[in-house]
RNA sequence: GGGCGGUUAGCUCAGCGGUAGAGCACUACGUUGACAUCGUAGUGGCCACUGGUUCGAUCCCAGUACCGCCCA
């Protein structure tokens, strides 16, 4: 049956995965000739996930270097699977219950809500791992991973309980950010710093006692600008709201201003709290007033100012971030918070139970809470106030009045990248990773090249993200995800300690281990005799038993209900995935893996905490090639987003132009480091690529150029030049696109084989095979053809595998699917005598085409040509391409003259003039136009040769080879000059 | 404010010491043994600007302008 004249993407591409998964294709170790391994590891896709064109762009570039290796006979696992996605799990699968009137979480409890979630991700979890077969994938898909499942917790355990005992993991008391809507702390990568309107409030706060001081303001050259008495330092805040927990006002050591009330104590606005005014070198003295509120435990700059003066921090908000309608009263805690001022001792426990948020404010969420601030502020007179002139309008008199100073000024709010909602720093008790104990190794292995970060400059941002790196917050305050194997009981009152509890419960104690028995063991040894309780949480486990007597029988323990961080787990993807902790023969084999193909915007989410981990745990890089791609953007180059309605979506695209057609796209746009601005008319472009390659070998099958085919890998033997040529050309595009791939340059391997696929294959080679035929080299024209063609699916196939597999099952009877077909190494096959023929035989071509058209010469009319001055080599070329030449140029015979003849077109060649007579035809005025502006662009071209070979200081100092060639260069440009020059005389 | 990029044909981008290329778009012609998802021919560039290095700079260096991105 012969071919269709398109391929059916819609039909074959379902049918060929079939056929691959069939035949276990992708299996690891599938197809392998040799000893060497290669091994890439899936960025693993959020469980909650579809796929977007950053995913297909990046699973396409590695399914060309999963697909180049297998066919080289590399013993190749790309290995798939997705994580589990902590937060926007938790947030899709909260969402479904609403929305079907189920319980909520909190109403479910923590185990029936987990149900729910693996119920939920065995029903919707592999949306995008079908979404990525889609695109072609070849993935070991029976290897799938998930960083909840199989060894994963295992590993994630023993790696939290390594790293915990080694001191490379601790808990405290720090300054987290915080998101009031998941109520979870989320690490410093999840914030997104946006620019938005805000404002500066001006605030008095007075001096205690009612002491004055001279205000004095001096301009540059120390001369008196201002100057007043005042009661009281002004402050400037974008946030009044946490006024309320001030422990201080900071202001520069350097700020005379200020100097002479440094140290003495104001009254803090609305609150009954005397606070100290400090000197630190963050103020900004040009900023505002030059003093600063110090809010320790709500912003990230205070708490640092903090913990250097040794302020205590009081926390205002809850885990929603309203204001904190805990604990005890107002009056209560502030009364214990000016004891604590004044010295008496405290601990972190006791600080963070104290409310001071004043009763009037206690429950408001922070918008209300800072509106009621200001407005109180500007009741007490507090509020930094400045005269505005108004006009009554019914009796026309000016009125002075004061109002309080708000300027309006953009500023930096944190917002969290899933929950979009203003991140506050809070005051909490978190796990941390010591980074800076473990940044070392990660640093070393990419500055002496074990791993290598491609493009170079990303390794820039590598460094400079790892060698300012902050403690990495692991805890989060969610259910979904690898609890921390930490179990906490109350301290143990030593038997000197005579006459108190047993147990001191203002005080824990850790106990981190592998499984709860282990940690159990670890409390027996701890806790002695006393009997081992286990409760849901601290206060469970005072309740139930009863600690307050003096003679209990045992002690309660509760374990840490927070789960780690998913990159926490998906650091240990390439271990984690292979089986590690158990040493499996993947394991052995395949690590460390060879590539890692990711986007910039993850390289300090997930790269880098990769390398730190890998090398902390085994003590191995994880990869040796870090290839980091840019972004996808729409065709105007803006980031794609729902918001906007840009969104191209692959599988869509898939659908209209079929997956070679998206790959292709992607893989020839995807120079290193830059940005794709995809539009349609580019894929709708490389769907025609295919269906050209599709239509070439449509031709030779219509030619019979199939007919007993056998794949070989070397070329058959081949006498005629033109199949020597394509011969050449092939083994020439070969060794450019093992050149570009080797160097990741994807864009460089998809744009070779587009130039020579079309470009030479179907623009020449086929043209030139037709009249041949039925001459005398049909046979071997035959037989080239078949073998070229044959290496165009070989070489497309890592970037375009469905159309290519489908021609080579079409084509002929083959040994085996082309997916597993050996990538060719051909050894050297060019022919210099048979490319330099072919190029002047395409030039004559070009060149009669060229005339003809300009002059308007009918493009169907056969014509006589006469070669002039035609030397021994043109000649010999002419003879041997005569049949070609004749037919792409529409000549209908040539003989040999001695002179141009009058009235004709005239191509000059090297080694002939080609004249075409038109007595009659052409219009004389029309060629000559057409002679002279060729040889204008000849002069030019000359001239510049000229210039420099005049210069005795480019002979003197130039390669001897470009030398060389500017002189060959002018002498062909001379000779042609010259046929020109005659030409144009017989035209008169 | 700090860092990293970019600026080449109308558009999207390659090139990166020897005088500029591709695809798309555009113009004209065209169903010539596969392909109109096509063919043939053509139009189109002070390679952002200013200096420097060099025999020679789109390419290397420095600065300027504008545009992105990342981090504060």
């Amino acid at each position: 049956m012969p071919m269709e004249k398109t391929f059916n993407a819609a039909e074959a591409e379902a049918r060929l995965a079939a056929m691959w998964e069939a035949m276990g294709a992708f299996k690891a170790g599938a197809n392998a000739s040799r000893e060497e391994t290669f091994c890439i590891m899936i960025p693993p896709p959020n469980v909650t996930g579809s796929l977007h064109m950053g995913h297909a762009f990046n699973n396409t570039l590695q399914d060309i270097l999963v697909r180049w290796h297998r066919m080289r006979g590399f013993d190749t696992l790309w290995q798939p699977g997705t994580d589990h996605a902590g937060i926007a799990t938790q947030m899709v699968v909260e969402r479904e219950l609403a929305r079907t009137n189920q319980p909520t979480r909190r109403e479910l409890g923590r185990e029936a809500f987990l149900d729910k979630v693996w119920e939920w991700k065995d029903k919707s979890g592999g949306t995008i791992v079908n979404q990525l077969k889609r695109l072609g994938a070849s993935c070991d898909w029976e290897r799938e991973a998930f960083t909840m499942s199989g060894n994963f917790p295992e590993a994630v355990t023993k790696v939290f309980v390594e790293m915990f005992r080694k001191g490379l993991i601790y808990r405290g008391k720090r300054l987290v950010n915080w998101d009031p809507h998941f109520e979870t702390a989320i690490s410093d990568l999840e914030v997104e710093n946006i620019e938005t309107p805000g404002h500066m409030w001006h605030f008095k706060y007075r001096l205690a006692g009612g002491e004055t001081y001279e205000y004095v303001e001096k301009d540059e050259d120390g001369t008196v600008t201002f100057r007043e008495t005042r009661d009281y330092i002004s402050i400037a805040t974008t946030r009044p709201e946490t006024m309320l927990g001030d422990g201080a006002v900071a202001v520069h050591p350097s700020d005379a201003r200020y100097a002479p009330i440094v140290g003495k104590m104001v009254h803090l606005p609305l609150c009954d709290r005397l606070i100290p005014i400090i000197s630190d070198e963050y103020p900004d003295p040009a900023f505002g007033s030059g003093a600063v509120k110090i809010t320790g435990a709500h912003d990230f700059n205070d708490y640092q100012v903090a913990k250097r003066a040794n302020l205590p921090m009081y926390r205002l908000m809850d885990t929603k971030g309203t204001m904190r309608a805990d604990g005890a009263s107002y009056e209560d805690c502030v009364a214990r918070a000016r004891e604590i001022a004044e010295g008496s001792p405290t601990n972190e426990v006791e600080v963070d139970a104290l409310n001071l948020v004043p009763a009037k404010y206690r429950g408001m969420d922070r918008e209300t809470a800072r509106a009621a601030v200001v407005a109180d502020i500007t009741a007490a007179g507090l509020a930094v106030t400045e005269l505005v002139k108004s006009i009554d309008e019914d009796t026309g008199s000016e009125h002075l009045t004061r109002v309080p100073v708000v300027e309006s000024k953009p500023i930096m709010q944190p917002f969290g990248d899933r929950s979009k909602v203003v991140i506050e720093p809070m005051l909490t008790d978190q796990w941390f990773v010591a980074t800076d104990k473990i940044v070392s190794p990660a640093l070393d292995a990419v500055r002496n090249g074990d791993t290598q970060i491609l493009p170079e400059r990303d390794a820039k941002v590598y460094f400079h993200w790892l060698e300012n790196i902050e403690p990495w917050c692991i805890s989060r305050q969610l259910w979904w995800g690898h609890q921390i194997p930490v179990w906490y009981g109350p301290r143990k009152v030593p038997a000197e300690e005579a006459g108190t509890m047993p147990f001191d419960w203002s005080e824990t104690v850790s106990f981190c281990a592998a499984s709860e028995d282990e940690a159990r063991a670890q409390m027996r040894d701890y806790y002695g005799e006393y009997a081992l309780i286990p409760a849901e949480n601290r206060d469970a486990a005072i309740a139930g038993n009863g600690a307050q007597s003096p003679d209990v029988a045992g002690v309660g323990y509760w374990r840490d209900p927070d789960v780690l961080d998913t990159w926490f787990s998906s650091g240990l993807w390439p271990i984690g995935t292979l089986g590690w902790p158990e040493q499996t023969p993947e394991l052995q084999k395949y690590f460390p893996t060879n590539v890692l193909v990711t986007g910039f915007d993850i390289i300090f989410f997930w790269v880098a905490r990769m390398m730190m981990m890998q090398l902390a745990v085994v003590d191995q890089v994880p990869f040796k090639t870090v290839y980091v791609h840019a972004l996808v953007r729409d065709e105007k180059g803006k980031k794609m987003s729902k918001s906007l309605g840009n969104v191209l979506d692959p599988l869509e695209l898939i659908d209209e132009y079929g997956a070679d057609a998206v790959r292709f796209t992607v893989t020839a746009m995807a120079a290193m480091g830059r940005d794709l601005k995809l539009s349609t008319a580019r894929i709708a472009g490389y769907r025609n690529f295919g269906t050209k390659l599709w239509n070439a070998c449509r031709f030779a099958e219509m030619n019979g150029v199939w007919e007993n085919h056998t794949t070989t890998a070397t070329p058959p033997e081949a006498t005629a030049q033109v199949n020597r040529w394509i011969i050449g050309e092939t083994a020439a595009v070969l060794a450019e696109v093992n050149t570009a791939l080797e160097t990741y340059r994807f864009d460089a391997a998809a744009n070779a084989l587009y130039a020579f696929v079309w470009g030479k294959v179907c623009d020449w080679y086929v043209e030139f095979a037709k009249p041949l035929f039925d001459g005398e080299v049909a046979d071997e024209t035959r037989r080239t053809m078949a073998w070229v063609l044959d290496q165009c699916m070989i070489l497309l196939h890592p970037i375009m595998p469905f159309v290519t597999e489908e021609l080579w099952g079409t084509t002929g009877t083959r040994a085996k699917p082309l997916v597993h077909t050996d990538w060719p190494e051909y050894g050297d096959l060019a022919d210099p005598q048979a490319m330099r023929e072919m190029t002047w035989v395409i030039s004559v071509i070009e060149g009669i085409r060229s005339a003809r058209a300009q002059v308007r010469v009918p493009v169907g009319m056969k014509l006589d040509a006469q070669a002039i001055g035609m030397d021994a080599a043109a000649r010999a070329a002419w003879d041997r391409n005569e049949a070609l030449i004749a037919r792409l140029a529409r000549i209908a015979s040539l003989t040999e003259a001695d002179a141009i003849p009058s009235a004709a077109i005239t191509i000059a060649v090297e080694g002939a003039t080609f004249a075409i007579p038109l007595e009659g035809v052409i219009d004389i005025a029309a060629e000559k136009a057409r002679l002279e502006k060729t040889m204008q662009k000849l002069e030019k071209d000359m001239g510049g040769i000229k210039g420099r070979l005049n210069n005795p200081k480019f002979i003197a100092s130039a390669p001897e080879e470009v030398v060389v060639e500017a002189r060959e260069n002018l002498a062909i440009q001379q000779a042609e000059a010259e046929k020109l020059q005659a030409a144009l005389r017989q035209l008169g």
